[in-house]
Parts: structure tokens; C-alpha cells; sequence
DNA sequence: CTTGACCTTCCCATCATGGGAGACCCTATC
DNA sequence: GATAGGGTCTCCCATGATGGGAAGGTCAAG
């Protein structure tokens, strides 16, 4: 199996494929005569690992742990779960920032007109004047009532 | 007011100013005789109205749209309206790409004991035999109950 | 005059992904 | 045997936003 029918059997393309090698991640795969990359079952089997953990939002560093573990016969569950879990909490994270981000911004998007006239919360709000954009929805920024 | 100052004032830090600058997403500031880079007052309010912006996740790009019309009085509050409303879809369909990947890890780290022992549906759901993970939790990915 | 805090530009790194160039390799068809 | 096409190789560059760090100029206080 060539390079390309790698990259079809594991969903995942070849520039990737070069870029996991390259890194270390997987090992270095072996060639044929005329220097082609060669894929053992084995080894799209890993590459499939690899896209797998990628879809999930695991970290290339991550995966590489995984990977580890996935090898490692003695491993406990427990250290997987740890990294899992680990990256459960950076999903977490980054869906309450942007969680937060989108409910300022509807905030500010249920105060504008939307209309043909210039006068516009959602700049008010961005300019230094926050106080404007709160006082039109009734929210005082320092409990001030 | 030199470039520290002014990072002070707007929250921007130096490095991002220049590079701020550098892209042409806030226009040539002065210079004194030395080649300090000297800001107005105006120049920080622009500076914080990038901040803002940033930590609401727009893009340089959208920034770059944002200040145009903060800029233009002609503007039609429809324009800002919509530059606003298609971040907040691309902050949901992020949200929810997140969301699902949590979930699906959920589901997993929810399967695995987490002891030290070796077996771990979190590593069968990554390597390819999805089944595995799935049966493990009484899914069935084919519609076979 | 030195010290220390500023400021300048320039280069490099991040993370994961991909585009594209230029050079080989292999197979099929003429 | 020539040529066309598709596959592969390596190497360089780019992305977006952020920042580290080097080497050197400037200024005010001691």
C-alpha cells in the first residue's frame, strides 16, 4: 500500500501522513525499492487511531500519550481516563469562553435596529462607552440602578 | 504617549500594537523625532475598540469591516447588525462541534473504570473497532438492537 | 558617565493544515 | 521506444494571532 491508499483507507490525506512521520508521531514507515512510502494493515490501522483522536480534539501531544498507552499492554485505564478527562475539561473551558463571547454578542445584536439608520449598539458597545450599550438593556455595570 | 503607555491605556500590549499596525488593521500612528511611535487619545480609543472586539472573538478580518463602519457615519445599523449575527453563527457552530466532541468523550470516559486494569472502552473507541466502545454502552451504531 | 527603563526593527516559534514546485517512478497506450 | 498520465518524493512557503528574544538606539535620573 502506497502512500495514497493509505491516506483512503485511513480518512486520513497524505500530507498529513508525512507530517505524523515527520513529527514522530508514528514511526517511520517503510519503503519500497523505488523509496515509496509502504503501509502495513497495522499501519493504517494507527493512522485511523490518529484521526480518530484528531475528530475528538486531542492534541497531537495528547494522541502521542494515547498512543502510548494504546501500545503499552500493562497500562492502566486509569491513565487514559486521566488524559480523556483532562481534555473533556479543555473542551470545557473553551465552550463556556466562547459560550460567553456569543451571549455578550447576542446581547448586543437583540439592542441594534438593524436598520437603514447609523446609530448602532453593537459599535457603541465596542467603543470605550460600554456604559451606553448596558444602559440600553437596562443592565448597570455598577450597580448603579 | 508612547507605545507603552498606550498599551497600558488600551489593554493592547506593544507587541500586538505593531503587529496591529503592521497589517494595516489600524492606520500609521506618528512619530516623534526619534522614531517613538507618539499615540493620541483617539488613537487608544481605536486601540481598545480592537480589544473588545478580540475578546468577543471577532476576527482581524471582521475587525477590519467593524471599523470601517464605526468609522463611517453613513453606515446603515443593518451592516454592523449582520457582521455581528455571522459571528455569533460561527461562535455557535464552534460551540456545537465542541459540544459534540465533549459528549462523544463523555460517553467513553463514562464506560471506562478507570482502574489499573488494562481494558479501556476509551481506547476502543479510538482504535477502529467503534463497535466495542458502543456495545460496551449498549449503543448499537447500526440500528441492531 | 553610567544605569535602567524605554523604544526600534528583525527573526523565529507556536499548532495543524495545506498549496505548490520540481524531480522521479511506474504503467498503459501508441 | 516514446509519450502521456498519475503517483510519489522532498523542500519551501503560508495560514492567524500571539509572543520570545536579540541587537541596537534614546532618554531621564543619579
Amino acid at each position: 500500500m502506497n502512500i495514497g491508499d493509505a491516506a483512503r483507507a485511513s480518512g486520513v490525506n497524505q500530507k498529513m501522513i508525512r507530517y505524523y512521520e515527520s513529527i514522530g508521531l508514528i514511526g517511520d514507515v517503510a519503503r519500497s525499492a523505488n523509496g515509496y512510502r509502504t503501509y502495513t494493515h497495522n499501519d493504517i490501522h494507527t493512522l485511523a487511531f490518529v484521526r480518530r483522536a484528531r475528530r475528538l480534539g486531542f492534541s497531537i501531544e495528547q494522541i502521542q500519550a494515547l498512543m502510548t498507552l494504546w501500545r503499552d499492554k500493562e497500562r492502566s485505564s486509569a491513565e487514559v481516563k486521566a488524559i480523556a478527562q483532562g481534555h473533556i475539561d479543555e473542551l470545557q473551558a473553551k465552550i463556556e469562553e466562547l459560550a460567553e463571547m456569543r451571549r455578550t454578542l447576542e446581547h448586543l445584536v437583540s439592542c441594534c435596529a438593524g436598520d437603514d439608520r447609523p446609530d448602532c449598539p453593537i459599535l457603541d458597545g465596542l467603543s470605550a462607552n460600554v456604559d451606553a450599550a448596558s444602559a440600553l438593556a437596562g443592565v448597570s455595570p455598577r450597580g448603579h440602578p
